[in-house]
DNA sequence: GTCTATATTCCGATAGAC
DNA sequence: GTCTATCGGAATATAGAC
């Protein structure tokens, strides 16, 4: 591939971040180009238009969707735990871009719901065929989006790094993922046929 | 309780349907004023400020909510099974608000995440509840969240208002609520000490 | 490729008539 | 209580210098 144009990447990165931590209203071209560190025009002279940006950002997705895939369906858990684990968010490339998407698709960008839709689809694919149950494979995708959706309502993103021993049994959005994990393996056991 | 401002109702009716119709980008003052067949000075004195709306809208969620976690309460079915029942969305005016709400809280209105933080919160307090194992209420709090992602995904609120046979097993975003509840039914049972 | 203007449109809010 | 008119600021996009 061709030297990859540091700048493009970069004002990309700026998107992404600013969608993540101050939503969609706040990522203006202003914004972007600051944080980035260029200026507007030149921000322009890469994403000649905000729908640009938004396009840039969509296949920026797609292409780590593909990768992320590949490891799922490789994944020596099973792509069912592979999928509800990632799907707790740790801040990583990939979660970044998803939630950047997702307050994207909040706004009326149909590219972006195009590109989550799709990714749903080809992640739901794998599980499915893992687990051999539709039932259980569009619960686990479920559980999955419902991590995201706690994750873009927190916004703070603190969810396991404090070692704090007060977890309150009480709060639903601090979820933990081996207890988690246990739930799905249990839901899959119920409901895979014992016949062998 | 005084007669009611009709159209403050109006408005906050229009500022629900365009924020979850069109997002939070389109929710202008100008928009709602004309949706809701006011002029934008006539929307301003009963909302002196897009702050104001936005805090409107809250309260009518705060207000919903309250006669929500009532019914769950008292629900035959059981809290949890309601909970995941009502998930679904269906076009109701709660299902709506709370749409919308979600919509404010991408964006970065802090009082749209607090209410919204509240609401989960005070759903999970019934669920954990009737369940007795806060592992179960926990997966069963996000398979609620996650019908919300899903319907806040798909804008058009096609669900099974159409009576087709086509149904495509392969699409995850197409889920049928009698499965989803066999499976919750399942996953409780998997996990209730059978002591007795 | 990146910059500095600048044009244009639009949003939120205020003032004041009716 | 509801309207019209308008100000000030911000956002997208363009033009053209370096």
């Amino acid at each position: 591939m061709p030297p990859a144009p540091a700048a493009r990447e970069k004002v990309l990165d700026a998107f992404e971040s600013i969608l993540v931590e101050h939503g969609e209203r706040t990522a203006t071209l202003d914004a972007v180009a600051e944080s980035a560190g260029v200026s507007k025009g030149g921000l322009l002279y890469h994403f000649g238009s905000k729908q640009a940006l938004v396009e840039g950002l969509c296949e920026r997705l797609t292409a780590r969707i593909g990768s992320d895939v590949e490891t799922m369906r490789a994944a020596p858990e099973g792509p069912a735990a592979f999928y509800v684990r990632t799907s707790l968010y740790t801040g990583s490339p990939l979660d970044r871009t998803i939630i950047a998407t997702s307050r994207l698709a909040q706004g009326s960008y149909r590219s972006a719901v195009r590109v989550l839709r799709s990714m749903r689809q080809r992640w739901f694919e794998v599980i499915v065929e893992s687990v051999e149950d539709a039932a259980v494979a569009r619960a686990v995708m479920l559980l999955g989006d419902g991590l995201y959706y706690n994750a873009a309502l927190n916004g703070d993103w603190i969810h396991d790094v404090t070692g704090d021993t007060g977890t309150s049994v009480t709060d639903p959005a601090r979820v933990d993922l081996d207890e988690l994990l246990g739930v799905v393996a249990d839901l899959i056991r119920s409901r895979t046929p014992a016949d062998r």
